[in-house]
DNA sequence: TTATATGCAAACGCTTTGCATCACG
DNA sequence: CGTGATGCAAAGCGTTTGCATATAA
């Protein structure tokens, strides 16, 4: 028992248990490249033969967001997604409106940005949230055949 | 009858109907200098003599959204909320988290950004999203009292 | 063995919809 | 007048909670 799955792993070194929920949870995002609803796991979960309770999902997805192994994400439409991502590095989201995929990015260099609009506005940021929307080189390719 | 508030005005100009009901949120919206969410609205009508269905809010809130008047956005929290904005103009909305005043800056100059962050992924980004939250010039005031 | 995690179902809160009525233009 | 807007109440979702049971460590 490697556990081969980071998020496992790291429940692991969190002292956490390693439930056979929380492992097919794991499994999950781990073969989903792009983000997901809480929806979609309970879909995937019932599609396999493992069925996991409502509660359970929120729950665990909660863990794993407040773990930092998860981001929730606001999408355009409003709906609430998660995508994996890894821990502690201050990253951004680029998601594809087409097929869900998302990619991290690191930090782009905000922080001028930032200090402008402090300029500008006399608050003192402190939080910042950027969300970047579009079609991946997959979706590109597929809708744009010249390019 | 001068359409002294913006959004009747805006309202007037796209040939739609100034009843009561909207012109009584107009009104809300513009006292408010901040972001406010559905609820808000309902128990500021409340408060007062007027009371508003909550469809009529939510009705009324998707209009202002898609006429640009208004916008959402989503907290930190996960709440959804809306802010008062001019139309047209790309802008952002930086968040006071401890009053909830918002104020508008412009666009900041996130192209370099975008297309870093398109030359990191491959993606190609058409839209994007970046909200900014911190403490507005009074509450800083009102807490670090020394600066 | 014991604190944790799970599952179910009911509770919740926000948002939408159906429908009859109302009133702006 | 006629269409668009309103209000109410009920339906619809996504999310959370209470509680008894099961289980990882």
């Amino acid at each position: 028992m490697t556990d081969a799955n980071p998020i496992v792993a790291a429940l692991g070194r969190a002292g956490l248990r390693r439930t056979p929920a929380r492992r097919a949870l794991a499994e999950l995002i781990a073969q989903r490249e792009g983000h997901f609803t809480a929806e979609d796991v309970l879909a995937a979960a019932r599609r396999g033969r493992r069925t996991m309770g409502r509660a359970t999902v929120f729950r665990s997805l909660d863990l794993l967001t407040r773990m930092r192994l998860v981001e929730r994400v606001d999408l355009p439409s409003g709906e609430h997604a998660y995508v994996a991502c890894l821990p502690s590095t201050h990253h951004h989201h680029v998601l594809c409106s087409r097929c869900g995929r998302s990619t991290d990015v690191g930090e782009l260099g905000l922080t001028p940005i930032i200090a402008r609009a402090e300029a500008q506005t006399g608050y003192r940021i402190d939080t910042h949230r950027l969300e970047l929307f579009g079609l991946c080189p997959d979706c590109r390719a597929a809708t744009e055949p010249a390019s």
